[in-house]
This record gives structure tokens, C-alpha cells and sequence, in this order.
DNA sequence: AAATTATTTGAATAAATTTACATGTTTTTT
DNA sequence: AAAAAACATGTAAATTTATTCAAATAATTT
């Protein structure tokens, strides 16, 4: 069906903000915002997407997507950067994002993220390979990742 | 028995080498190596590695170590500078961890937290003395407590 | 060293995941 | 537009993986 390709977007959006530790979980999920399919199909998508499993400390696993592989973009030195592959990899904790870039490259994202002067970040904290973005109250993830022209890759 | 920690390494290596896709086709491996253990043991030994099962482009599966080795590593450089005292202080703030250490040591320490490649740790970002550790969603106290924890005390 | 407690493991089973097959849909080709 | 090919997905079966339970071993305590 056409559903796909949302399916997709829907479970990587699941997988890159919660704990999902089996495809039964996920089913309930994504039935909570009325996407009904099987176990079956869940299996195929997260084989589509490589989402791997993993165990954590804590004796339980969890789902978990591959790293940030492509973008697209218009123009400007963030896309730049992205498109250069120096971000690696963007999550999200609470109301905080975490970008990851290749070492070193951090600041100078940080500095592009800051100087495209956004209404919607209120302001990064840059280590050496690690991002800090405070997105401003009532922000979505989803807000956050479009401003970042950020988009993750679906094989296909 | 006293095999275990040998058969763990042997684990380790032979997963660096080469594809496995399933657990069966490790119990051959080891078997190869005179090493004869149950499916049930390598499901339980894998756990313990946090070896991830993903899938591969080719449409077939492949169990990989997690980043960067220290996997069953006794001791690793974290360890050494906490034990040299290095680390001041641990405390929380809502979903956040700050980390105290001697001035100057904070980005050594947090580059060795980053690469004990733990799914609970989304990021770290360190100045001078002090260290912001972001867990990812969920992720409780205790779970970051115990993570770092294992590596001030030997494991096994 | 005896008693207690914790660890390791296999056998069997439960649970979870993958896949073969069938069927309805969409897309492409002729 | 019909036919053919490609795709999407459910059902059911096969496969794979995780866990329960019991027993044996090792470690610790008394």
C-alpha cells in the first residue's frame, strides 16, 4: 500500500525518541496512533530500515536505528558540513537534542546551527564531537529536525 | 566453569572476523575450536557482549560488537584516571548527570565515557572540570550509576 | 571444612523473529 | 486497456533467540 513510506518515517520517529525492545512493543505503538499492521510486516520494515537489536545493561534490549547516513540539502555551510558527513548522528533526550559530528567538527556546526538564527533554538553547547541543542519551549523534535534539514535515509 | 572468560574472548574475536548471521552458526564456530557450549550459553554470552544483531543490504543478518572494543577489557584508561582520583563527583539534575574531575581532565574522561559505545549514554559535552552526561529517554539513575560504576571496579 | 551463597550451564520450553506462500494492489509495459 | 511484472502484506509455518528450571560447580562466610 501507500502507507509505507509513512510506516517507515512513523518507526524510525518511535525508534529515535523511546525504548522499543520487541516488534510486539512496537505493534502496540504504532497502534496507539492507529497504524495496524503485523508482526510480520514490523519484521520486514525494521530489516528495510537495519535497525538492529541490542542488549542493554540493564538485562533488557532495544531496537536500535543505524547511524545518520544521508541529507538533503539546499544550500549553506550546515548542509555543507552535513552533506560532508561530519554529523554523524542527531537524538533526542527529554527536550534536548544530542547531534554527534566527526571529532573536532563540533564547534563549527554548532556556530552554523547558531548563526542560521532560528526562533525555534534557543542556543547549542559544543564540545569536541558532541552538540547540545536546547530547542526552545513547546518545540518539537520533528520542528527541530526539519530546521536542521535533516533527513534520514530509507534504503530505496 | 573457568572457560567462560576465554570463550567470551574467542567470542569476540571471531565475531571481528568474520559474518555470523545466527547463533547455530557461532555453536559451529566454536565447536571448530573444541569449544562446545549450548545455543542457550551463546544467547546469554551475547547479551553480555551487547552484541547486536542488524541486518545487512544483502537481506541477511550479521551479529556485531558494540563500538570500540573494551568489551570484556578488565581495566581501561576511565578506570585508571578515576581510580587516580580523577573523578570528583557525580550528581543528577532532572535527566542529566553532571560529572566533576580535576581541572583539566574532564574531556579525557568524557572521551572515554563516549567510547565505551553505551546505548544508555546519548552524549557527553566537557569543559575544563566538569562533564554533562545526556542519557537517553528512560534511561534511569541507577542504569548510569551501575555504567559507570563497572568501570571503576574491575568486572568478572 | 562445613555451610551458605553465588555462578555457570544444559535441557526443555517459551517467546520472538523471519520467511514461504498466497493474495490483492499498484506500476509498468506492450 | 489488457497483460505482465513488481510490490505490499497477512497467515501460518519454520527458524531463531531468550528464558525458566534444575543441577552442578565455584566462591564466600562462618
Amino acid at each position: 500500500m501507500k502507507n509505507k513510506r509513512n510506516r517507515l518515517q512513523i518507526i524510525t520517529e518511535i525508534l529515535r525518541s523511546s525504548v522499543v525492545g520487541s516488534q510486539e512493543e512496537l505493534l502496540s505503538l504504532l497502534a496507539e496512533r492507529k497504524l495496524n499492521v503485523t508482526q510480520a510486516t514490523l519484521s520486514r520494515d525494521l530489516k528495510l530500515l537495519k535497525v538492529a537489536k541490542t542488549p542493554l545493561t540493564n538485562g533488557t534490549y532495544k531496537y536500535v536505528l543505524p547511524p545518520i547516513t544521508k541529507t538533503i540539502s539546499p544550500q549553506g555551510t550546515f548542509n555543507q558540513l552535513t552533506s560532508h558527513g561530519a554529523v554523524l548522528s542527531i537524538e533526542f533526550s527529554g527536550n534536548l537534542a544530542v547531534m554527534k559530528t566527526k571529532p573536532g567538527y563540533a564547534s563549527a556546526i554548532a556556530w552554523d546551527i547558531d548563526n542560521k538564527g532560528s526562533m525555534e533554538i534557543l542556543g547549542t553547547i559544543a564540545g569536541d564531537d558532541t552538540i547540545l541543542i536546547i530547542p526552545r519551549e513547546g518545540v518539537t523534535r520533528e520542528q527541530i529536525l526539519n530546521l536542521l534539514d535533516m533527513t534520514f535515509s530509507e534504503s530505496k
